[in-house]
DNA sequence: GCTGGATATGTTTTT
DNA sequence: CATATCCAGC
């Protein structure tokens, strides 16, 4: 590594391959900025360059740099990239985060003045409704009127906007703010009593705590003298505040992002933050990045054409110098199926033509549309990979484990406790709870406290009490062996890995799913095997842990937090030999060579519930516009004549979106068996003929043989890529590496979709059970 | 106290 | 279709 060789000499090479426009972001370090970057112009360059610029330039240091990025695939991105710019050791000194995360430390970080234990749980959605469950219970409220996800979801805005329970009641006016308002006030108190915060609690304590407390705001201000945003066209009020409130003193606040990407609208995000910009700093420096570097002038005209038609939007020239390539292909299908199978027909063109899977990427609406695609990349034995991180922690018996864990570092945190003291069963079902729960209640302790106390519990079975009493001591046995030697770390090799081990065993967790397993083998998926995954993934969180000095307990609280706040691209590795699939909302930031993006239909594409409301609609708008404009070659945009959607098989209607393609440089086909035309072709004189980019045009030239027509259709399944049969690439018999297990021979494979399953026997440690989606097997050839 | 079958009921996107 | 919750029977 000769980085360091070179301090002197990498300072042009920092700018070198920038143009002025993004230079001048680059160097102009003080003060607020605001840089209008249209879609594959370069931001993500722009920032990434900025912060190695002010450590590097402007001898900014390292650990005054705050970098908020969008997800925390992007967190490690930035930091790698700042790395190969600078040196690991300073990249690693600043502070690059996601917005959630960020305040997640800094809740543990300034914990006694917001009256929160550093041990807090953090809640997820499923967690907020058992609470909210319990909430309506208390109150007595139907949840057949009013279901806890609709509450929340008010709450949630409410929330956003940083508006405290009482604030919320006190402007409640019709009844069903009304019903919120009492809700949220007891959904609040359950929280605290639990020391627990939901998502938007993170945002909202610290928004709360840096605008009132002036030390800590004074703190923050000295701690981060400069402040990078990216994706800030969806940050939301709350946010808005704690960037604000840190980049206050200084003014060195540099923001990053494109409207017509706003696409989180629905979760609260504010697109007239970014609008509103200058508002807030008249003296802001504003850059506007228009040159596109990513897409050909037939993708970038077809989005470009597509966005005009959005009312609520400030005039952008979009542009590129970039060569002409292929047309924009917009298809029709008959069905799902069928969809899916061409869809990978094009791609294995594609590879035929020399790019290789991990340069392709499949979008859709919604996650629902993922399955038919899993089916047909299994059947071919083309690796994919989906991004849908989040989906892992979600599984019942990954939130078991974590459950126990959770309750192990915070004992008031009732909605864990009660999800896992009788799993696996053990003697304290309903009655029991109920009891003690009533306990807790009638002398104002705890459950855990009432837990404890069961043996005084007159009511109780001598039965259920030494269940109790049995649960409380395997917990106290487990915090004495975290807490050995006065909390400190003793043996570097344990970590949060051995606790998990520790949990799963003694518990009795993994026998009782190892036991449902052999029950249900044929119907149910290896949850076992899920938990061991879970144990690898704790065992790389602990390879890649970088506090030294943590106590066990402290390293337990990083994990939780770790694993509550992963989003669902985290996951997606690059350059990998699969496809990809993922929805649009996780596209943002991306880019590939080619892109299919699927289902592109009335009703989903603008989707049905936003149907109504303007605003929701362009909000549509945009998202098939960050699809498309992550394309760099090759685009193709499809939909069905039919599709099968819960069950039922309907008639669909080619999304509006389409019409509003420019014609030219779009080559449509229909490929469906209807005999009506393709209904949205009728509709080709409606459209916009005025568009005319003004780089030019090509003539538009056909990928290759298109995937003729439905005949061909039959003979395509037959035409596997790869060899042998079986999921994800991973034909039986061939060799595999997994990252604890090491080598091993796949055996058989098993399941479809998330489910797919491969049983491996590994030269050490005998078969196992693997899910291929959270597996990193890696094929070993030769 | 536990299990499994019956029944209703689907929020699309996610940190 | 698929999941989540409820209730009856063991
Ligand atoms: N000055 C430049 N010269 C050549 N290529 C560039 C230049 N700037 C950016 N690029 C390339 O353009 C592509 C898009 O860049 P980047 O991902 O930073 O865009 P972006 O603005 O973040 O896009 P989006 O907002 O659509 O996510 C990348 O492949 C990047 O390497």
């Amino acid at each position: 590594m000769d980085h360091n060789l070179s301090e002197s000499t990498t300072g042009p090479a920092l700018l070198d391959d920038l143009t002025d426009p993004q230079r001048r972001a680059v160097t102009t370090t003080e003060g607020p900025m605001l840089v209008l970057a249209a879609a594959g112009s370069g931001k993500t360059r722009v920032i990434t360059r900025r912060v190695a610029y002010l450590i590097q330039q402007a001898g900014v240091a390292p650990w005054s740099v705050l970098a908020i990025t969008f997800t925390n695939k992007a967190t490690g991105e930035m930091r790698d990239r700042v790395a190969q710019l600078l040196t690991e050791r300073q990249a690693g000194a600043v502070t690059i985060r996601t917005f959630h995360s960020l305040c997640a430390r800094l809740l543990r970080e300034y914990a006694e003045r917001t009256g929160l234990p550093s041990g807090y749980s953090i809640y997820d959605t499923a967690d907020q409704k058992r609470l909210m469950q319990g909430v309506l219970k208390e109150l007595d409220i139907s949840a057949a009127n009013f279901t806890p996800a609709t509450l929340l979801g008010s709450i949630s805005n409410a929330k956003n906007e940083l508006q405290t329970a009482e604030e919320y009641a006190a402007r409640a006016t019709d009844f069903y703010q009304k019903i919120v308002a009492r809700v949220y006030v007891r959904y609040e108190r359950a929280l605290k009593q639990n020391q627990a915060v939901d998502f938007d609690d993170l945002l909202l304590l610290v928004a709360r705590l840096v605008r009132e407390d002036e030390a800590v705001r004074q703190d923050l201000q000295q701690r981060f003298e400069y402040v990078l945003i990216d994706e800030y066209q969806d940050t939301n009020h709350a946010q808005f505040v704690i960037a604000h409130a840190i980049a206050g003193g200084h003014g060195n606040i540099c923001v990053v992002g494109d409207p017509d990407q706003a696409i989180y609208g629905w979760r609260g995000a504010n697109i007239n933050n970014i609008l509103d910009f200058e508002e807030h700093y008249p003296n802001a420096t504003v850059i506007a990045l228009g040159q596109n570097y990513r897409s050909t002038p037939e993708i970038l005209a077809a989005a470009d054409g597509l966005i005009r038609h959005n009312a609520q939007r400030p005039h952008k020239d979009l542009w590129t110098e970039n060569g002409g390539g292929e047309a924009v292909r917009v298809v029709k299908h008959e069905d799902e199926e069928r969809e899916a199978r061409a869809v990978l027909d094009w791609f294995a063109e594609l590879r035929g033509a020399g790019m290789t899977w991990g340069q392709m990427v499949i979008f859709y609406r919604v996650n629902a549309l993922s399955r038919v695609l899993e089916e047909a990349l299994m059947e071919r034995a083309i690796p994919y990979q989906i991004a849908r991180g989040t989906a892992f922690y979600q599984r019942q018996e990954v939130k078991d484990a974590l459950g126990y864990l959770r309750v192990l570092v915070n004992e008031a945190d009732d909605v864990a406790l009660l999800r896992i003291i009788n799993t696996p069963t053990r003697g304290l079902g309903n009655t029991t709870i109920a009891q003690i729960q009533a306990h807790a209640q009638a002398n104002g302790l705890t459950m855990w406290d009432a837990l404890k106390r069961a043996g005084d519990l007159v009511g109780l079975t001598a039965r259920a009490r030494n269940a109790a009493a049995k649960f409380v001591s395997m917990f106290d046995g487990w915090k004495q062996k975290l807490e050995g030697a006065g909390g400190t770390l003793i043996a570097a090799e344990q970590g949060v890995r051995d606790v998990i081990d520790m949990v799963l065993r003694d518990s009795g967790l993994d026998a009782h799913y190892r036991k449902l397993d052999e029950k249900n083998e044929h119907t149910e998926e290896g949850k076992a095997a899920n938990l061991g995954e879970l144990v690898t993934a704790a065992q790389r969180f602990d390879l890649e842990y970088g506090e030294a000095e943590a106590t066990l307990e402290q390293r337990v609280l990083d994990y939780l937090e770790s694993v509550s706040l992963v989003s669902d691209v985290d996951g997606v590795v690059d350059s990998e030999g699969s496809v990809t699939l993922m929805t649009l909302h996780a596209a943002k930031g991306l880019e590939y060579p080619a892109v299919a993006m699927i289902g592109v239909e009335e009703g989903l594409l603008p989707h049905a519930r936003s149907r109504d409301s303007a605003s929701e609609m362009e909000e549509e708008r945009r998202l098939c516009f960050v699809g498309m404009t992550r394309a760099q070659q090759h685009l193709l945009l499809t939909h069905t004549r039919y599709r099968t959607a819960r069950g039922q098989r309907e008639r669909t209607i080619a999304s509006p979106f389409l019409r509003e393609l420019p014609a030219d440089g779009i080559v449509e086909e229909d490929q469906s068996d209807g005999i009506d035309g393709g209904g949205w072709s009728d509709g080709i004189g409606e459209r916009d003929e005025a568009f005319a980019p003004s780089w030019g045009r090509r003539r538009p030239t056909a990928v290759g043989p298109a995937p003729g027509g439905g005949g061909a259709e039959g003979g395509a399944g037959g035409s596997g890529v790869g060899s042998g049969t079986g999921g994800g690439g991973l034909p039986v018999g061939c060799m595999v590496r997994h990252p604890q297990f090491g080598l091993g021979d796949v055996i058989s494979v098993s399941g479809t979709g998330s489910n797919a399953r491969a049983k491996v026997r590994f030269m050490n440690v005998g078969v196992k059970t693997l899910v291929l989606e959270y597996a990193r097997l890696e094929r070993v050839t030769g």
